[in-house]
DNA sequence: TATTGTTATACTCTATAACTATA
DNA sequence: TATAGTTATAGAGTATAACAATA
């Protein structure tokens, strides 16, 4: 199934380069919007309605105080309010401002954009095949961003 | 060309996910060995003959520092040796060793391994487009391992 | 002067652990 | 006791800048 000859032709080390550089250029187009991809998840997720921060931090795979720490430049951004959960007053639930939604706007538009300049060179089938496939994996792999863990 | 109504479904933020992801699966692989995946590059390239390190940096993509930092792991795993070129005694071309070579072999082993679990349940044919995919985009980006700068 | 390799330093990203306030 | 959030700290990973030896 996999006859590579070199490391740096298979999958698993091609993944890691272009994730990595993919990243890069996506964090520059985000830069001038003062984010930085991880933020996109986070957004993306309060677009569908308020969020605990644990919620959130289970929910896209990283550790809570990495959400404390962007809920923090978000709300500098007046992107997101923190609103003391009455109910339980341990929790605070995140939601988007008006200026959140536009931000989330924007980034999709970016990333759009550098969807468009990293998959110029495929033709639109390849490039639909492309993105099946990583979805596929993404999911094998228990990477889901928009759902409940 | 791009339809995706959010910013977790594009390309450019599945493949930084994914990348992380696959680059992590792999590191454990590696672990054992006392590598990590940039080792690979490094090994990959002096399998061709020998190098001075600040052709090894350009080669891969990082600056000088970190090639020394590398080099430094190599050489206590006496996986490279570092020989000062007589005809220019500012340079040392290094070169791969026995356990070097051995070495490359066994991380070749497992980068295929990691790439069955990948993409363990894509069929033949999508893992082949998905593999002629990646590596037209590393073309395009500039990204290239095996050949000069 | 310019270049090769080295060291020292800093910055980003993320994780762990200790702490607080609530439950 | 246990949980939500916070802070402090530490560890990878990479980059920049100053430096030594050589050209």
């Amino acid at each position: 199934m996999a006859s590579e000859d070199s490391v740096t032709e298979t999958v698993s080390f091609l993944l890691g380069k272009l994730g990595q550089h993919a990243n890069t250029r996506f964090a520059d187009r985000l830069a001038p919007l003062g984010l930085r991809p991880r933020h996109c998840a986070v957004l993306e997720l309060l677009a569908g309605g308020p969020r605990a921060q644990l919620e959130l931090a289970r929910a896209i795979g990283v550790t809570a105080s990495v959400v404390v720490d962007m809920l923090d430049e978000l709300e500098r951004l007046d992107a997101v309010r923190r609103v003391r959960d009455a109910a339980d007053r341990r929790r605070q639930l995140i939601e988007l401002t008006a200026a959140g939604r536009d931000l989330r706007r924007r980034t999709l538009e970016l990333a759009r954009q550098n969807d468009d300049e990293l998959l110029g060179m495929l033709g639109e089938a390849e490039a639909a095949a492309l993105r099946r496939a990583l979805d596929r994996i993404a999911g094998a792999a228990g990477l889901t961003f928009g759902e409940a863990p």
